[in-house]
DNA sequence: TTAAAAATATTGCAAATGCAACACAACCGT
DNA sequence: ACGGTTGTGTTGCATTTGCAATATTTTTAA
């Protein structure tokens, strides 16, 4: 989901040029500034332009997690956040600048003077994509109705995607849980019972699905 | 996210040219014909450009659902499908013609001396986004680790859409279970204790939330 | 280096869930 | 008006799951 930046494929003497026709709002983040914007309701979005920073999410017990880091050209909020329902910070790891830009003006005519503004819109779309094709994914494990099931869901995709039967988890069991919405301790179980019944091997987080 | 056609804000009379220099293949369905492509991992996507189709899953066991109602202007397969894993049949309802593009011609270069390419663009970035913000309200729901969670989140998001603590379910109970991924008795019977603990009043499909 | 925090692993138990089966109502097309 | 299909409502039962608690290992940060 990160793999693209808003900017691909514009110049980076031409960045500062188109975003300059985004009219936005800019913002500096000064290092561990926190500012809560409600972007998930808004109507806009954000874009890194300058520095690193990460989104904190705050759940209703006041939990915090960081969902992502955001670097240079990453844009966050509004449809491109993860979690719609909580609140979301954005703390700068550095100092930081964010424009923050109305949909509209994203996409509409305003930056239609700028001969990038195409690329901008399909590096959005390709982004856009990237998300769908995440949640797709997602869904399909979230689907089926046990763990058992989910994990095996998982596992396979990760079979195709690496192209072996022996996979490596892209994060621990920990978020692994979360990912397949499930109680952790119930998911160790039924890893347990897994290769109990040698259907999968484990070393670490790298998980050999077997056949016979 | 139907709402929006990919042809919106095109000119009637200049669709047809448009669609020609997307340069896809042009494929006309007889009625009840069935054509299966496997769109979900091809890198092309097809739009209908006349008619009326449905698009057929059918799953592992062979069985056959709607999953959609395609009407002109529409777009459909790869990240526009919605059951990524399951293979897809599009049936003609009518006599229907379906343009088959690829992803790179759609967003590439090929249409860009077309001056509704931009507008093809944007469009395809609204229905896009729509698609995301559906998914993020099913994940948000998929994410619950109870059927009595799953359906109250639910039945949030609709109070919230829909301004009002008595809200209509979108669908039948049937699909409901299947949208919240649980079994349809176990769900049946999680809706009737709400019902018991006095939570929730129903009247068919008709649903009041009861705060006290 | 060391203390604190996060991740892994395991278990008992109560509660929730899926499954299978069935009855009945509503709807549909002929 | 009919029979077939689809949706609703309900139940018993075995199994799965979440929850809470606790121990151990690994990672992180001061």
């Amino acid at each position: 989901m990160k793999t693209t930046s808003l900017f691909k494929n514009v110049p980076e003497s031409d960045i500062d040029n188109l975003i300059r026709t985004l009219q936005g709002r800019h913002i500096t983040f000064k290092k561990d500034m926190t500012i809560l914007s409600n972007l998930n309701n808004a109507n806009e979005v954000g874009i890194l332009v300058s520095g690193l920073a990460s989104i904190i999410r705050i759940d209703y017990n006041g939990n915090r997690t960081i969902v992502s880091d955001i670097k240079k050209g990453d844009i966050f909020g509004g449809c491109f956040s993860d979690y719609m329902n909580e609140e979301m910070s954005v703390i700068a790891d550095d100092e930081s600048e964010v424009l923050f830009v109305e949909y509209d003006k994203l996409l509409g005519s305003n930056g239609k003077n700028n001969i990038y503004h195409v690329t901008l819109i399909e590096n959005m779309i390709d982004i856009l994509m990237k998300k769908i094709n995440n949640y797709n994914k997602r869904i399909e494990v979230l689907n089926k109705r046990s763990i058992r099931d989910k994990l095996l869901e998982f596992f396979h995709m990760l079979e195709k995607e690496q192209s072996s039967s022996t996979i490596h988890l892209p994060f621990n069991y920990t978020v692994l849980a979360d990912y397949i919405a499930v109680d952790r301790s119930a998911m160790m179980r039924e890893i347990k019972n897994l290769k109990d019944e040698e259907i999968i091997k484990t070393d670490n987080r790298i998980i050999t699905i077997i056949y016979r």
